[in-house]
DNA sequence: TATATTTGCATCGCGCACGATTTAATCGAG
DNA sequence: CTCGATTAAATCGTGCGCGATGCAAATATA
């Protein structure tokens, strides 16, 4: 039985270059957030609040599919800066409720400019808008694959 | 001054579902890698030893775009489930030589299926091989891009 | 009504990531 | 040979990310 340990060379590995991207993505975001007291999951939450405030932690959970283990520490966090409140529902006792406060809301105006300087950042000539906007795509679709499958047990 | 909050909707922001995909891939590698007790990080690391016996934590380092500061706790786990070795280099004593045990290259034997299981996963009939190659083609550009702007700092 | 199951969130523990700083070794100019 | 600069790892502190587990509220079922 011979193997094909071509397969397990890094250069031929699919789910590494997303795996660094990934990471070299929230880097750059990183020089950004600083001026304004974020990280990068703070951010995205801040993202899905300034669309629809009032979330409970649940429906936070699904749009950015993190788990509440995470949520939870991090919305903490938010909380003790004054970027939201936390407050479980009256109807539905186990329901956090997340809601922005004013510093929260204001913070939409200074965040404004963050998408344009990260384009800037990636948009050297190299890329075609074309190019990028059917790399999206391909994303989403992988995206949407995935986030019905991680969860289910191999079987 | 009217700013454009529409690019600041999760929908159109092109790192999120990077970010999310990255975390969902490492997700099902998880379930494929518990069975012979790595984590993903430390599978990438057998990667770049499986190819290349014996390198420093720097070279690692260049390859997997992982600081030192991750790297070194990481490999002192491999070390206590005796994957690898880490001795420091007699020419230059600040260096700290990797290398590979003889359970860490048997694994190799053990690992070789993966990829296929992981292609197997995500190739649900949905992607063709032409589009996925293409769309690896612009992670790498922007991989490349990355690697080369993440590490300065902005000015 | 009593009991079982589900749901939403929280806690715990572990393993990354990474900025900032430290330590030690090497290099290079004088 | 000496001393400052550079380099390679390691250390420290913070913040995710998630599996496993716990718990209480809500809901379904008997």
């Amino acid at each position: 039985m011979k193997n094909d340990f071509e397969s397990l060379r890094l250069e031929n590995q699919i789910c590494f270059p997303i795996y660094a991207t990934s990471r070299l993505l929230t880097k750059i975001y990183r020089i950004f957030l600083q001026d304004i007291d974020l990280t990068y999951p703070q951010y995205l939450v801040l993202l899905v609040l300034w669309e629809k405030d009032h979330q409970s932690v649940s429906t936070i959970s699904e749009q950015l599919l993190l788990e509440s283990n995470t949520l939870t520490p991090l919305l903490k966090r938010m909380e003790e800066k004054k970027l939201v409140r936390r407050e479980r529902s009256r109807e539905d006792e186990r329901v956090v409720m997340i809601s922005l406060t004013e510093a929260g809301r204001d913070l939409k105006e200074k965040a404004v400019c963050i998408p344009d300087k990260i384009v800037r950042e990636l948009d050297n000539g190299q890329l075609g808008e074309a190019e990028v906007l059917q790399f999206k795509d391909m994303l989403n679709k992988i995206l949407l694959e995935l986030s019905g499958r991680a969860t289910k047990q191999k079987g």
